[in-house]
DNA sequence: AGGCGTAATGTAAGCGGTTACATTCGTCAA
DNA sequence: TTGACGAATGTAACCGCTTACATTACGCCT
């Protein structure tokens, strides 16, 4: 099909040809620019430039003991939550010479292992996973990984290498305070998928209740089937169905809030006067609903940003000490959690 | 699957060695296994299993002609669209033996044609790329890319080998259309970004507002600027002050919509009795959302794994005629446009 | 002038696979 | 029995780059 390859690319070879050094001077100049003589390095430059060169990836990483390819491993495609975290990741990269390997988990511990060993053969420049729920076998394989590697959305006391998040259980007990706060006294909660994370915020949501005496009821409304704005609906439904009392609701998700409000304003529930509603991760809809919806942000963006450039810091040997960075919460307060 | 150590990976030498074997007979059981003898065969596939062992992909493009990378270059990482897409792109690579690597464009094509550059350099099995609108030099290198390459989101005439998405100044025009036959009589456009996709949707409302007789008026509102919920409220707020006659929008995206409706909302416009909305995509939360709005559904995730399937069949030389499919649209007709 | 240290460059051995070509071996017809 | 032949396997040359080590060139000191 392409014997005929009209892409003969060109290789390091040709360059050193074309300026007449050996090969070995050209790749110098590309890896370790100052042992080369100033002169040498411009004329290769401009053969480089010339003759549009592009160095091989696969050469590169067989021939070094490390591909440029920093490997991130995420549970979800389509949850947006992780396509913020993925522009972080992006726009770090952008600019140094690594490259971005994504893989999909979907939830699944065992396949989040595999990718891991597949991952690992390449013998990435680092490694960004998402949590702490790893399986034992992943478990060891990251930390004997041999390139840096960052947890990234939680905090948490014993990181393989590195971490960066903050504490889901911390976001959603401070989210309970702030609707208690607001005077609301039979705060529910709606949860889907229910992945460790999730329940992280959940036992958040049940602690905070319990250190303010109140009863949780038939007030928390879980699944796991995946989020969505029409779930956030069903789950309201099905909440005030089992529980009138219900005064306020804390959402694991903006989705579930999102369609929890729409389903509230089905029902002429007045909101934030019947119904408060808090939703997580402050997406940027939350501000333009009508009502505004309160929510906890968290720094998504940030987070990717912020793993690449500890492995960055890593492979440039200037890490930092700390070995868990929390990027903390905040939480946004808005008309839907307006109190009463 | 014992050995974890990845440090000291096993190789395909180990594997030789511990069945009694030469590389070659290894790398040819996971090649072509046709031409090994069942009992050696089996014996390496053991010897796989029991060792971990797992091919160094680098190794492996370095030495055959091309890797198993399937290049994507899409616009943009937070683009819900493009979510959808990915998720149907990986749901296909899934128990291939290719893997997927993205690159984003951000709506440059000056980075997209770099981008196609870098992808090529490691003579990736297949390449997808988002649309037509690539820059000359881009367009020659996907011509002669020699490996198969598919354009998604769009339908044209003349793809560089094969292509698989809709036409959107079909769909807008129909979703004009249908506003129309709702009997709307001043329908507004409102549009973010404003890239070339979204350019041929405004064409296509338009050329239908004009096939009607009907003005368009000051009632077509756009910017550059990036799509979000909270511009489209912006935006219609924006429309109805400078063309309060508007009785009707057509949102280039669901976001813009949702934006709108709450805007509307805020106003006390009632929909779709004072405003009949309409977005684009159908996203989940348009069902959801109170009133429901209409939109025009797109098949992202189809677009997405047919793309891939596209690629696999060419690799394996079962590609079909067509050169170009076309996934169509179908318009969702909610609440939001139930006329007047 | 001869010797030496240092900076700049070249030489060549891999990295872990693939694959064209060579070799071995068993089978079968003559 | 023997030679021919095809199937199974081995041998070794790459693929494009990195890097340890060897070599060269040059300036400086005694």
């Amino acid at each position: 099909m392409n014997k005929n390859n009209v892409n003969k690319s060109v290789t390091m070879r040709d360059v050193a040809d074309h300026v007449g050094v050996s090969v070995a001077t050209v790749s110098r100049t590309l890896r370790n620019p100052e042992v080369v003589s100033p002169a040498v390095r411009d004329k290769i430059a401009a053969a480089i430039e010339s003759l549009g060169y592009l160095p091989d990836p696969a050469a590169r990483a067989l021939a070094s003991t490390r591909s440029d390819i920093i490997g991130v491993i995420l549970p979800s495609v389509s949850n947006n939550v992780f396509a913020d975290v993925m522009d972080g990741i992006y726009s770090a990269v952008e600019g140094t010479h690594h490259s971005v390997q994504l893989g999909y988990s979907r939830y699944a511990p065992l396949s989040e292992e595999n990718l891991i060993r597949v991952f690992l053969r390449q013998r990435p420049a680092g490694l960004i996973v998402a949590g702490v729920d790893q399986t034992e076998a992943a478990q060891a394989l990251l930390r004997e990984a041999g390139c840096p590697v960052v947890q990234i959305m939680e905090t948490g006391s014993n990181p393989y290498d590195r971490m960066i998040g903050f504490s889901h259980y911390d976001a959603a007990r401070a989210a309970t305070a702030h609707l208690i706060a607001q005077g609301y006294r039979r705060p529910g909660f709606l949860g889907a998928r229910m992945d460790p994370r999730t329940q992280r915020r959940l036992h958040g949501f049940r602690d905070e209740l319990r250190a303010h005496g109140i009863e949780e009821g038939k007030r928390i409304q879980t699944t796991t089937r995946p989020s969505s704005v029409t779930l956030g609906s069903h789950l309201l439904a099905q909440l005030m169905d089992l529980a009138p009392e219900t005064d306020a609701i804390f959402c694991i998700n903006d989705d579930l809030a999102l369609g929890a409000m729409f389903e509230a304003q089905r029902r002429n529930l007045r909101i934030p006067d019947d119904l408060g509603i808090c939703g997580f991760n402050d997406m940027e809809m939350m501000a333009a609903a009508e009502p505004s919806i309160s929510s906890v942000r968290t720094f998504r963006r940030e987070m990717g940003e912020g793993a690449v450039q500890l492995i960055l810091d890593a492979l440039s040997g200037s890490a930092a000490q700390e070995k868990v960075v929390d990027l903390g919460f905040q939480i946004i307060q808005r008309r839907s959690t307006r109190g009463r």
